[in-house]
DNA sequence: TGCTGAGTATCAGTACTACTGACAATCAGT
DNA sequence: ACTGATTGTCAGTAGTACTGATACTCAGCA
């Protein structure tokens, strides 16, 4: 992607085009960084979420990552044939698959999680310390929030 | 999107998570807030740097919003059949096409801007005003920032 | 036991966005 | 006039994520 000529201030004072754009060059950097273990952001997001919950089912860990549970199926379908993760039936309810990484997907998960840290940190060099702390907390703040729409 | 089970730590601490969920919310919505001009985010940035810019080719309309050339050439399309914007070629180069906006375009783009900013108000509103303009600013910084790359 | 309704994973098809590559028309320099 | 570069256009493609339909399984109940 060319960012050659500059965009001005009619759209960096849009609030959607900041947050594209700033989307769009994390990802770049990400993609880089997470290359050479053969993954990419959204996979690393859904291993770091098998890792933390306990044995998941696929619909569990999709609504974890607010991605439809069709997206998680062909995910993990990736993510099997990479053999990081591992899917078998639940003894206690043969409806489910018990998703878990396996011993490779939990090794490309900590040291995947420790490039995507580097990233971030040169994504944000250009902010000082605290500038990039309270970044990291208002996104927080406006994403988490609970649906507050009515329908 | 269904977003009940909300994410845990090891999603919230990940800024390409944050920067994507805060996008995509962003982007619903400002499309919701749109919705009576019959444009989306993306239409309205093509009218702004319109309206911005000299009378402009649509290649240097394109690289302003860094996007690519042949999806300018779509944008527009629709654009035109919403009669918002004017295609002519240009008497000075026969190559280029010189794009205006309309009347209609013009109104449109006034309008669209105040509603798109209501809906960045509101999506800000859990943050209280200082923090809001910091996020702002510092999406800012990081997204102007020249390329770094090499290559 | 058999029946019904809900939950789960899966697959095919679709929509949207944005790209690459090829093309015709035009310009600028020689 | 000829060559190379620029511009807009179009067809084809890739990635992402959805809807709708299907098969299997479970839980509740007569």
């Amino acid at each position: 992607m060319s960012r050659n000529a500059g965009p001005g201030p009619e759209l960096t004072s849009r609030l959607g085009y900041l947050l594209k754009h700033a989307q769009q060059l994390m990802a770049e950097r990400s993609a880089k960084a997470l290359s050479p273990y053969g993954i990419d952001g959204r996979e690393l997001a859904v291993l770091a979420v098998l890792a933390s919950a306990e044995p998941t089912s696929q619909q569990q860990a999709a609504q974890r990552l607010s991605i439809d549970r069709t997206t998680m199926v062909a995910m993990l379908d990736v993510l099997q044939d990479k053999g990081l993760v591992d899917r078998h039936p639940d003894a206690h309810d043969r409806r489910r698959n018990v998703v878990a990484l396996t011993e490779t997907g939990r090794d490309v998960l900590r040291r995947g999680t420790e490039a995507s840290e580097v990233a971030e940190r040169e994504f944000l060099a250009p902010l000082g310390p605290g500038a990039a702390r309270q970044l990291r907390n208002s996104l927080r703040t406006v994403v988490i929030r609970p649906d507050d729409e009515n329908s």
